[in-house]
DNA sequence: CTGACGTCGCATTTGG
DNA sequence: CCACATGCGA
DNA sequence: GTCAG
């Protein structure tokens, strides 16, 4: 079955959905058979039943397992940990919170995993697991809980409220759909993804997000990211070999397999001392855009899901290929980044976030503050309490380290998640 | 006890 | 019509 | 929900 063939029909058939539901039934319910033989299932998950599931497609040669859970983005690998069960307990808590709009708490319940993912035995108490950092009173009480009991009274829902829990979180996966439209969708009766795409109030985004659910979710392999990469720099280089172009995010700290395609862009003529606003609009709007036609005239950008003068998302594929015919649909997003804070970007979005917390930290105790838009010096006056910034002249990521007293670290010694795992082993020697 | 927990571009809704 | 608020993703 | 101020 040729993807690109059926391109051209399914986009129609979306929108036609009225009429024709029956086209629609076949992408979908896979997605939802996947959905409730492996995800909702919490009593099968807390008993620590492996929830992976093996990508059959013969299209990703990677014979990848993944904990497939209904974070949009997987935060934490919980495979093998002794803890493990005690982790799912906290996933499912940070689940819940989010679905009760209460993004902190679900924060929270992550950040209590995390520790507890790198913690190197098994716990036996709460209060043992309270010295981590993250792990409070009541998480501590919850864990007491799970030991004794096997359950914690919270994940304990009725039948219909399970059933709404596991709808709302089907709906969430769906890009652009986040815990209020999920809700809502959810209030309005729609009980499936078919049912959601009868909704006419859908927004583009949502559509798109809907129409690809699937392809959303699979890993994209190193050497097809290379690949897109190489498309989106001769395209833009065609234009004007000024452009800088680079990608960002795990691919460029050397991931195997990524989520989407982060690249940022930069040009000499955008900067941020542009006379006019107006002209500077003009400039920024024609050097992102000029991009994203040339990319959506040659077929490579098949879908958009926002266009604006700095920042673009949306949807690219491989051109077919004769010996695998390969086109799986992936997220990609173009930044355009003003001349003088390229490097500040670049290291931003190059992350990993663990890594940024911490440049940004170290910043912030010699007196800078680092973010995407640049290494600024915060000066006190001379008389009264009055600051003013002094924006430090970057010319490459090096800069940044040198300016802080870092050790320079390349891009793929930035992957800081689950480094922690190291220091407990070094404090044990 | 109380506030922070990142912040911002873009699409879309809301309320004048 | 516009200005602001909200939801979302990153 | 947790932590720092």
């Amino acid at each position: 079955m040729s993807t690109t063939h059926l391109l051209p029909a399914v986009l129609p058939s979306l929108k036609a959905t009225f009429k024709r539901p029956l086209l629609l039934r076949s992408p979908f319910s896979n997605v939802l058979t996947k959905q409730t033989r492996f995800n909702f299932q919490p009593t099968r998950s807390a008993t620590g039943g492996a929830q992976k599931i093996v990508k059959k497609s013969s299209k990703l040669p990677q014979e990848k397992t993944q904990t497939q859970s209904v974070n949009k983005s997987p935060s934490v690998q919980i495979k093998e940990s002794p803890n493990r069960d005690i982790c799912e307990v906290l996933e499912r808590l940070a689940i819940q919170e989010r679905n009760n709009g209460q993004p902190f708490k679900e924060r929270a319940y992550q950040k209590a995993m995390r520790s507890i993912v790198a913690y190197p035995t098994r716990l036996n108490s709460g209060k043992e697991a309270q010295t981590l950092p993250g792990v409070g009173d009541k998480i501590a009480k919850k864990i007491d809980q799970f030991l004794e009991t096997g359950s914690v009274e919270q994940l304990l829902l009725s039948k219909s409220n399970q059933e709404e829990a596991d709808l709302i979180n089907l709906f969430q996966r769906i890009s652009g759909i986040g815990p209020v439209k999920a809700k809502s969708f959810v209030d309005k009766g729609y009980k499936s993804l078919e049912d959601l795409a009868k909704e006419p109030q859908l927004t583009h985004h949502q559509r798109i997000g809907l129409k690809y659910i699937k392809e959303f979710e699979e890993k994209i392999p190193r050497d097809e990211l290379e690949r897109l990469l190489d498309i989106v720099k001769k395209a833009t280089h065609e234009i004007d070999p000024r452009y800088i172009v680079e990608a960002c995010g795990s691919f460029r700290r050397g991931a195997n397999v990524s989520n989407d395609l982060d690249i940022i862009l930069t040009h000499p003529d955008f900067t941020e001392v542009m006379e006019s606003a107006t002209d500077r609009k003009k400039v920024k709007t024609s050097l992102l855009m000029q991009v994203v036609q040339a990319l959506e005239n040659c077929g490579f950008l098949t879908d958009s899901i926002s266009k604006g003068s700095v920042k673009y998302m949306g949807v690219c594929q491989l051109p077919k290929n004769k010996t695998d015919g390969l086109c799986t649909h992936h997220r990609i997003d173009l930044r355009l980044i003003p001349h003088q804070n390229y490097y500040a970007g670049l290291l931003a979005w190059t992350g990993d976030d663990e890594h940024n917390r911490i440049m940004r930290l170290r910043a912030k105790a010699r007196g800078y503050t680092l973010s995407e838009y640049g290494l600024v010096r915060k000066i006190k006056a001379e008389i009264g309490e009055d600051t003013y910034d002094e924006k430090i002249h970057i010319q490459s990521e090096e800069d940044v380290f040198k300016v802080l007293d870092m050790p320079y670290k390349k891009p793929h010694e930035r992957n800081m998640r689950g480094v922690v795992k190291k220091k407990y082993l070094m404090h044990e020697e």
